[in-house]
DNA sequence: AATGAATGAGTATTCATTCAT
DNA sequence: TATGAATGAATACTCATTCAT
């Protein structure tokens, strides 16, 4: 309907694509903005347009809903945490260090995305009754995928003689509390004399075998 | 119940005075069990009315509004907590005793309150953008008087060489972060192959000195 | 749980309840006038309840929503044109003066709900768009029932000689169609000029089989 | 589609005239099928655009806005259906052939446009509240025209002696109404038994002086 | 001419809270 | 004290219309 079509139009994708993308962006980070300081319930629609400078109505020609929206968000930062993991964590040789990693992961992203990121906890960790059922939907099968992998790596850490031998599943919930409840206090305490380097060490202290004693004990 | 008034009552509280007291612990018992199976956004005052068997102006009777009730029943069951913990696990004489307890009484909670227990959790590690505000009031001040027992249950497993030497509060808040993971998935996932034994002995070992090790090593 | 029960009672239904059924109609009445003078669409909840005095609230209160109040309208209309059917037409002995009776009767209703009367026409006729999915559910049934009746006096008609020989249900329908053109067009034209003794009868004339004819063929 | 302008455009009314007329057309017919399915209020420009292959904004380039486009609807519609009855009614000799032929021509009508033909039914016989104000204009006048011409075949089948010497007009809006009748219970309950024939039958027949009877009565 | 993204006024509905009885 | 009818502010969502490209 429009002919020139046939052009160019390689690797173009369209101003107007990229436009929309990026208007699509912009609502998603001004919708975090607003449920970060709010939460979901008190976060109106009209709240979010206003931060993102657009009107109500558009809002909806990107999404289908509230829910959606909120949806897309919660996927978004979960998919990124997820491929963070993939980048920063798994590679790594040492179980050891990849917990490090994972602490200070998981720290980086509370500060980057502070309480929403409390929201995704939340959600992840089970919270059923949510507004309209169960939203986010990627985000759950995240959360697993994310726990899969804590497992991977403390299994290794088990098989290398790192940690100690006991289920691994088990540990890798231990170790996701410990974070978690980390995460969340620096979050409403922000910082407040609490070390970074402090709590990456009792975190991941709590899976090593003492070689010091093994040696003391020597 | 209305008529009865020229009675004796001569008794400690009077009548009158208890039976308003149930009265008030009867409409708490039913908003739990509203706010347990929807969320608090999706309770309305007039479901808790209907469960209680009372009307909805009945309610603004005792509670000043749906916050303060909801607070309330917070509190309440905070308050019920942190008694429970001074009986059951204060009085033990070993830390690594004391934490097991710790972890058995939380798992006994979360089956009493279920979802409810979520929200006290999401509650007390500090949700900031609660409906209206921060709500409940003095559950703030016991998830910290929580916090602080838990502290000195580990200065005195350091103290008496039970512990590792790491800074009290860090390992507190990991013990309740590792708790809380498997309060939270057992909520979740129902028992579900998780052993009860296995999970406390995962999260107390975090924070033993392997004695083995010792042995082995020497 | 009030206890007063027991007491006289009887027949006076309670001075709350009479009340509640009493604002349910003008609720009622309200909404009449104003979805005759707007239609459905152009009609808010908010005009309907600024007509009645009172809050959209109470609306709600009355009413599950919009659509139920409307059905429930046209319901009480139907119902009571029915009624009136009952008692001013089909007594009649003769089923010609049915007939008369029954235009006199359609068109006093129209004199009565006038505009609104259009849509039970439009409904009742069979509009299938409606707003959501076919509203009100007696009126429909009304509609048919009406019709029968319409079949009935219009067989005892061909029976006794009266009517023409020709199938019942066409006549009755033809009949229908008769009225509803007289009861839109004065609607809209109220009145003007239009007789309704002469619509009357040229009506109901359309069924009698020509006396004067017969005789003057003798 | 846009490009060949140096063409000769010679002929009549120009390509670029006539283009634009069956641009005009597509999206008439398109909004047609969209209306008849699903109702006036239900219809978005949208639901058209689409339907018609065409933008939203180009169905702004061709009319007003969508009240004006439903108007031009209805309007060309009641005009077909006006020159129709030029041609298949008006030229007949015998008023009643004439009124047959309405009958079937009314039919035939409502097989082509279903629904929408509901809409005009609504509408021509006087709708008041429509959408925003009294919308088709030429329809009206067209409803009109109907009717004046109707008044003249019945007024010649006086004079003739085919009919009753009553007042035409009013013979001529109880033809209407009956044929509406039947138009619409046929839309409703499509055919169902209804036999086209007994039904134009049953209408024509109301208008004749009884012939037979003249006879039987000899 | 054609497009379709942006707009924002308009509306049904919910629910905490009040208050007369 | 208990009741529950009345209130009305708050909010998600729709859709006709505009206008820059």
């Amino acid at each position: 309907m429009t002919k020139q079509k046939d052009t160019i139009e390689a690797g173009s994708t369209g101003r107007k694509t990229r436009e929309r993308a990026r208007h699509r962006r912009e609502i998603l980070t001004a919708a975090e903005r607003v449920f970060a300081a709010r939460g979901f319930h008190a976060t109106t629609m009209e709240l979010i347009a206003r931060e993102a400078e657009f009107s109500v109505g558009t809002l909806y020609n990107f999404f289908a809903n509230k829910d959606a929206l909120y949806a897309e968000l919660i996927d978004t930062i979960a998919e990124a945490f997820l491929s963070g993991m993939e980048q920063r964590v798994l590679p790594l040789a040492s179980p050891a260090e990849a917990l490090r990693a994972m602490v200070d992961m998981r720290l980086d992203f509370m500060e980057q995305h502070r309480r929403l990121f409390r929201m995704v906890l939340e959600q992840s960790s089970g919270a059923r009754w949510h507004p309209s059922g169960a939203l986010p939907q990627k985000s759950k099968t995240i959360f697993d995928q994310y726990l899969q992998r804590l497992v991977k790596i403390v299994d290794r850490g088990i098989q290398v003689g790192e940690f100690d031998p006991e289920p691994a599943f088990y540990q890798a919930l231990a170790f996701d509390g410990m974070v978690n409840a980390f995460t969340l206090y620096w979050s409403t305490h922000t910082g407040e004399g609490l070390s970074r380097e402090q709590a990456r060490d009792t975190i991941v202290n709590r899976f090593l075998k003492r070689q010091l004693k093994q040696k003391t004990g020597a």
